[in-house]
DNA sequence: ACGATGTGCAATCATATGGTTGCACATCGT
DNA sequence: ACGATGTGCAACCATATGATTGCACATCGT
């Protein structure tokens, strides 16, 4: 994988792995397009910080904002959504081999010669 | 979904998103189990450091620890990575089905009764 | 024109994060 | 027993992150 890519990618699970950017992802999901004042209302935090998480969403390519008069709509952009959805089924399914690969290396060899140094 | 599995979520992402540790699960996933120490050898950080990426790892349920002798190997543990993958395929479907709304919504309503507000 | 509403920007702050270094402790091979 | 190797722990540091507040600026409705 490209050293690009793999910033992309981290860049995204990094956008991810906030429980606040999480909950205005879900909002933008089933609310549609909003504006930050809008996605602050039952929010915890203030529309600052919220604008800032938006910045740190597009930052990610997970979202994009579009000016509409004296607001801002922000909306979801699933591009790169789908790239990380696509880098972990990769990941998850290479860990399979990889877990299968050592279940095999142990249940293959059940009374290996001698104590020998485990490859683990 | 429950908070709970919404913050193991925001927790694997979280760990996800740092450039060291995808490489330290990239080289647990080639390599098998590893100590902290072999991690650390091609890597441009300290083992401390290395240690600590293995403990948030660890703390998001995405690798295992387990004692031998005076070295601790360190493996993968895919089962909160097939959570946050699930996670993304949900969330990913959702969009589409939200953006797939909006879509109809400017469609369905090419010539519509006047001006009317747009509800982006 | 004027007040209400929505943004943008900057300063500020506490804490988290990523990283290092130094040293003590445990365990292995010989 | 003893040196080599692998860990663990604690202190420390620079920067990033998440959040707030205050205020200026733009735009809407009337």
């Amino acid at each position: 994988m490209s050293k690009a890519r793999e910033r992309a990618v981290a860049d995204v699970f990094f956008a991810l792995g906030d429980g606040t950017r999480l909950s205005v992802l879900q909002k933008l999901g089933s609310g549609g397009a909003q504006s930050a004042t809008a996605l602050s209302d039952g929010a915890k935090v203030t529309r600052q910080a919220i604008v800032k998480h938006l910045q740190v969403l597009e930052g990610a390519g997970l979202v994009d904002h579009q000016k509409r008069g004296r607001a801002v709509l922000y909306a979801l952009k699933p591009d790169r959504l789908d790239d990380a959805r696509v880098f972990l089924e990769e990941v998850s399914a290479s860990w399979d081999r990889a877990i299968e690969r050592l279940r095999r290396l142990v249940e293959d060899l059940p009374s290996a010669p001698g104590p020998a140094k485990r490859t683990f």
